[in-house]
DNA sequence: GATGAAACTCTGCCGCC
DNA sequence: GGCGGCAGAGTTTCATC
């Protein structure tokens, strides 16, 4: 768990760069290499900290076009379609929100074709409301700290 | 920009743990620490790695809901209102998506008085539909390169 | 908990292939 | 473009406070 403001420190500048060394943080907020290293590993052992990841730029990839589908699963097929979500890479996110049975599923995928694919994927379990991402104006800048 | 299998190699191991080092990747996919150092200095270059970043538990931080609010923003104030997003710091993602100056917008927040407060703050701008979070099923897991 | 020192590992740069 | 080697930097562990 968090102890005080040096551990919020450390997240804020883990959040913007997670492959700042621990000897750089330490010299910006004041502490020792090994101190900071040992706040990190506390902040892991409790989950403060859940992961180190990498954001690729999909486009570059070769996946150009973004979007949300929001459905509400047909109560009968709603665990089966839990168990199947795994078979779907190209969701990037599903959340389970308020209303019956309701998601919202942010998917990535090369084409409008390959969006259709996964529309015609998802319809037998649902209705899917396709809106498309013209832009991301704000992405997973989560600003909790400050 | 990418040129091989090996590039992807590069990504898929970072994507899952951006703290990895260069020697550690290279002991994987058969490469020495400096020839996967190039290869990611050249992925930053081209903008294919965009961050690195650490997920933090916003439950542990002691924000413990989340939402997405879908919005029309009346056009009359949509620019101002881009102007004014920054000041959310409540906000985590938000995308323009096709209809009339449609946004979906996920918010983080320390409870339901905190996301009426949030809500209370964007209705000058439009009218906003709330769907809290129940559970995020899948999370920022894009597995694009599978 | 933090520190500093020691042992180990990694990174960045080089010339070479 | 990749490799090995090297110097400098970073990490980890541990005794000490």
């Amino acid at each position: 768990m968090i102890k005080d403001k040096l551990d919020l420190k450390i997240i804020k500048f883990l959040k913007e760069n997670s492959r700042a060394s621990y000897a750089h943080i330490g010299r910006e907020i004041g502490l020792s290499a090994s101190a900071v290293g040992e706040r990190v590993q506390r902040l892991e052992d409790t989950g403060v900290i859940k992961k180190y990841v990498t954001i690729i730029d999909a486009k570059k990839m070769g996946f150009s076009v973004s979007a949300y589908i929001l459905m509400s699963i047909d109560s009968k097929h709603f665990h089966h379609f839990m168990d199947t979500l795994e078979s779907f890479p190209e969701i990037e996110q599903c959340s389970r929100v308020t209303g019956e049975n309701c998601l919202i599923i942010k998917v990535v995928v090369k084409d409008s074709d390959h969006l259709q694919e996964v529309i015609d994927r998802l319809t037998p379990y649902g209705n899917p409301s396709t809106q498309v991402i013209l832009s991301d104006i704000i992405a997973n800048s989560s600003k909790i700290i400050d």
